[in-house]
DNA sequence: TTGAATCGGGACTAAAATGGTACTGATTAG
DNA sequence: CTAATCAGTACCATTTTAGTCCCGATTCAA
């Protein structure tokens, strides 16, 4: 099975219970409470969340955590990026030459296709939709229109 | 980085090796020696394909294998899904209430609509496709036109 | 000024997945 | 009958991942 870490399943959760209350700021308690994740797990989170820019944090009393942008304006690829790093679904554009046929040539290729049709794919969803209930949301059908114009080329 | 694992990516290169000589039979150590993959490895992966019905196998001597079918006939999605299983980027689907807000729901609503697109365009590239040349490629633009018909209603 | 609440950063541990290896048995061709 | 080859299983080592803990820094408020 393709796979996303648990913790970035997680991140998109706590980004999800954030962006459901936009301007407050919510405690790592509060979070964890609403989320029913783990008190330490979600604070791990919200620390590499805080470094990537996707939310801004209040020390002290009273402190905690809220969206760096509002959530129409963060997409699912940030959430993952900030978590796993850049978006791929192979190391093959790292490690060299473990087959020199020209075959395989074909396969990077094709698998960096799909590296970006998932890519653009991750970022046509924001955490707004990941708000609305999941019926009637069209954002991903844009996304494969502008994505079909690109690759036509 | 969202990843498919390193034998899944090995087998997809030995798909490649075994469908760039159509009609013959080639054993272990010959797509081991091409594809400058351990033999045992390779061994291993083709079982595994073999069990998927992806190769077909032939004991005894000059034994080996050979696709159970044309390239062209052969997608992505079937390499991948016999050696991770499903096709699928969370394990949402199986774990229970992790979260029981209303906005759970969204966000696994979004990684199922992730994964089918991941899903669609594993399955628009054959082997055949990944044979060729990595220019010039078309399967995935008409398989995303398609994909745009499916997803606007 | 003091103390409590809260984030920040890093180290650490335990568990799981992964990749790779070895060995033994079955089958087939010559 | 023998050598070549696939089939199956069990095993081990390494890496990755998830999760926890600790302590310092910061802020608010009494």
């Amino acid at each position: 099975m393709l796979r996303v870490s648990r913790l970035t399943d997680y991140a998109t959760v706590v980004m999800t219970c954030i962006a459901a209350s936009p301007s407050e700021v919510l405690s790592t308690a509060q979070i964890a409470d609403a989320t029913h994740l783990e008190l330490p797990t979600v604070s791990k989170l919200l620390k590499t969340l805080g470094h990537a820019g996707l939310v801004e944090s209040f020390r002290g009393v009273n402190g905690g955590y809220r969206l760096a942008r509002p959530a129409s304006a963060i997409s699912l690829a940030e959430i993952v990026e900030a978590l796993e790093g850049p978006i791929g679904m192979t190391e093959c554009g790292v490690s060299e030459g473990q087959c020199d046929r020209e075959s395989q040539c074909g396969v990077r290729g094709s698998w960096q296709r799909i590296n970006s049709v998932l890519d653009d794919a991750l970022r046509a969803v924001s955490l707004a939709d990941m708000l609305r209930p999941p019926v009637h949301r069209t954002r991903v059908t844009v996304a494969l229109s502008e994505l079909k114009g690109r690759t036509t080329a």
